[in-house]
RNA sequence: GGGUCCGUAGCGUAGCCAGGAUAUCGCGGUGGUCUUCGGAACCACAGAUCGAGGGAUCGAAGCCCUCCGGGCCCGCCA
C-alpha cells in the first residue's frame, strides 16, 4: 500500500511499532540470566531473534511449568523493568535491539520499508501513557471498578464490544492501553513527545529514524505526526481491539474518521506442510503457526529455498549471468514469488502457506511477470529501434485489441485499487496483461514480421506494454529484470 | 453462548459490496505446440447441482431469510 499511495501522490509516512517490553521480553532474560543460555548461539547461523524467539522463549515457556520458581523470577525481572531499574533497563535494551535488527533484515530482504520505528516502551517512558489514562480518567471515559470480578481495574465500557480493562489491577498499562496514546498521536490529539534520531539507512537509500528517550535537543527534528489520514495495518484478528480504540477516539474528539483499520488475513500452514513439521491434524485444512509450540515456517527458510531453485533455473537458461548478477536475479526472482503469492488474493482472506505449492515459480506467479517483462526488453533490444512511433492503425489482430484495451484500463485500476486499499487489483492487472502479450508473443511475429509498418506498431505496443508491466510490478513490489 | 468472516472442480483461488447471457485463473491430470522472437511460454480436453433450502426480481454465485459446516474474536497475554 505504501508504494500504492505514494505513487498516487500521498505524502506517505510508514511507521513500525516494535513490541519491545512487558512478558516477552522478561521471558528472554530469564532465558539468559537465570537459564545461563549463552549470548550467542552455538551456532552461528542461527539469527539472533530466531534463537530468542525459537529456542529460548520456548524453552523457557516449557521450563515454567516444571519450574514455578522461574514465574517468580520473571514478575521481578518485570518489576525491575517497569520501574527502570538501569542494569536491567539496559541489558533488555541491548537484546530487543539485536532481535530488532535481525528482524530488520527480513523485512527488508523482502523489500518492506519503514520511516520511523516507535517503541512500545517509549510510549511508558515518555509519559505519554500516564498523560492519556490522566485525561481518560477526567473525562470519564474509562472507570475504576469497585465490584465484581474486576475490582480495582479501569474499564472502558463500549458500545457494543462490551467491557474493555485498559488498566490492571495493579496498575499497570494492558497491550491496548498502550494503543490509545499511540492512536492519539497519529490523528494529532496529543502532542508528540518524541525526540528522533537516525538509526540507520536502507536498502532503498531511505533513512530510518527512531524515537529515542536520549537528550538530543540540538539536532534538527523531523515532523511525523499528526496525520491526516492514519492507516493501522494489523491482523484481522485484532478487528475488535482496533474498534474499541476507534470508539476511544470518538470520545476524545470526533476524529475516528481518520483512523482506519486495514486487516489483512493471517498466514496459515496447509496441513500437508504442517504434517512435514510434524503436528497430524485429522481432517483440518489449515494450521495456525505458533512459534512458542514450533509450528511455524520462517521467511528466511522460504526465499533461501525459493533462491536455490532460481538460481538453478536462471544458469539453466542463462549461462552468461555469473557471479554477483547471478545472485541478484536469483535473490530477486525468490522475493517476486514471496511477495506475489501473499497479494494476489483478498487482503482479509487468510493464506494457506503449502511448502510445496509455494516454491513454484510457474504459472499465476511473480516470476511469470519478471518473465514476460523480461521478454518484452529482448525484443526491444534486439528491435534496435530508438523511437516507438509505430502507427497503430496498422494492428489489426483480436490479440492486439485486447492488449490496447487492457492497457487503457491502467488509470481506472490504479485508482480503484487505491480508494478501496485493494493491491491484488494492481497484481491481478499485471498478470492478465502479461498473460495477453505471452500469447500475443506466441501468435504473431513481431520483429520477424516482414511487413515494416506492421512490426513497427507491433514494436511500439511491446514498448507500452514493457513500460506498463514495468509500473505495476513495481507497485507491488517485484523488481522488473530485463533477464533472468 | 454472543459477535464476525467464510463455504465456488482433487487442491488453491477470481467474480459477491455497486445482480445480466455458456462462472475466472493457477496447480495437479490427459493430449498437443517446438529446425523458438528466450518453453519460467502457448493451445486443447477432462473436471463445479457456486454448502443446502426458501424469498423478492424478467433475471442470482452475487441481494434478503432459515438451516448446515468451518475459521477467527469474545484474557487483569501480547
Amino acid at each position: 500500500m505504501y508504494r500504492i499511495l505514494k505513487n498516487t501522490n500521498h505524502d506517505v509516512t510508514v511507521l513500525n511499532y516494535v513490541d519491545d517490553s512487558g512478558l516477552q521480553v522478561a521471558d528472554i532474560l530469564v532465558g539468559f540470566l537465570y537459564l545461563k543460555f549463552p549470548l550467542k548461539p552455538a551456532n552461528s547461523n542461527i539469527k539472533f531473534d530466531i534463537y530468542c524467539g525459537n529456542e529460548i522463549y520456548v524453552k523457557v515457556n516449557e521450563l515454567y511449568e516444571k519450574d514455578p520458581s522461574l514465574i517468580e523470577k520473571r514478575k521481578s525481572l518485570l518489576n525491575k523493568l517497569e520501574e527502570g531499574d538501569s542494569e536491567i533497563t539496559s541489558f533488555a535494551s541491548e537484546i530487543t535491539t539485536k532481535v530488532l535488527k535481525d528482524q530488520l533484515k527480513t523485512c527488508w530482504r523482502m523489500k518492506a520499508r519503514y520511516d520511523l520505528l516507535n517503541f512500545e516502551s517509549h510510549i511508558i517512558s515518555s509519559k505519554l501513557w500516564e498523560k492519556t489514562f490522566e485525561k481518560m480518567r477526567n473525562e470519564n471515559i474509562i472507570i475504576k471498578e469497585t465490584e465484581g470480578e474486576n475490582i480495582g481495574c479501569w474499564v472502558f465500557d463500549s458500545d457494543d464490544e462490551g467491557s474493555k480493562i485498559i488498566v490492571r489491577s495493579d496498575g499497570t498499562a494492558t497491550y491496548i492501553a498502550k494503543d490509545i496514546p499511540y492512536a492519539l498521536l497519529k490523528v494529532g490529539t496529543i502532542e508528540d513527545p518524541f525526540i528522533y534520531q537516525v538509526f540507520m539507512k536502507q536498502w532503498d537509500d531511505t533513512t530510518l529514524w527512531i524515537s529515542t528517550i536520549d537528550n538530543l535537543k540540538d539536532t534538527t527534528q523531523p515532523f511525523f505526526f499528526p496525520a491526516e489520514n492514519s492507516i493501522t495495518v494489523i491482523d484481522n484478528r485484532q478487528t475488535r481491539l482496533q474498534k474499541i480504540i476507534k470508539e476511544i477516539l470518538n470520545k476524545f474528539e470526533s476524529k475516528s474518521n481518520r483512523y482506519m483499520h486495514l486487516a489483512y488475513g493471517p498466514v496459515l500452514l496447509s496441513s500437508r506442510t504442517a504434517k512435514t513439521l510434524g503436528i497430524n491434524p485429522e481432517n483440518v485444512k489449515s494450521v495456525q503457526m505458533s512459534g512458542r509450540k514450533g509450528i511455524y515456517v520462517d521467511a528466511d527458510f522460504v526465499l533461501d529455498t525459493l533462491y536455490g531453485k532460481a538460481k538453478e533455473e536462471t544458469m539453466k537458461r542463462n549461462p552468461e549471468i555469473t557471479g554477483k548478477d547471478l545472485e541478484r536475479t536469483s535473490e530477486e526472482i525468490a522475493i517476486s514469488a514471496m511477495r506475489y503469492s501473499l497479494i494476489k488474493n483478498d487482503l482479509e482472506k487468510e493464506i494457506k502457506f503449502d511448502m510445496i505449492d509455494s516454491l513454484s515459480l510457474d504459472g499465476n506467479s511473480g516470476p511469470y511477470l519478471q518473465y514476460a517483462y523480461a521478454r518484452c526488453c529482448r525484443l526491444i533490444e534486439k528491435s534496435n529501434a530508438k523511437s516507438f512511433s509505430g502507427d497503430v492503425s496498422h494492428l489489426s489482430d483480436r490479440i492486439e485489441f485486447r492488449l490496447i484495451k487492457h492497457l487503457s484500463k491502467y488509470a481506472i485500476v490504479i485508482e480503484d485499487a487505491t480508494k478501496n486499499m485493494e493491491p491484488k487489483l494492481i497484481a491481478q492487472y499485471a498478470y492478465e496483461l502479461a498473460t495477453l502479450f505471452n500469447l500475443f508473443y506466441e501468435k504473431l511475429p513481431i520483429l520477424k514480421e516482414s511487413d515494416a509498418d506492421i512490426s513497427d506498431a507491433r514494436i511500439s505496443l511491446v514498448e507500452a506494454i514493457r513500460k506498463m508491466l514495468e509500473i505495476n510490478i513495481s507497485l507491488v513490489g517485484i523488481t522488473p529484470l530485463e533477464r533472468m
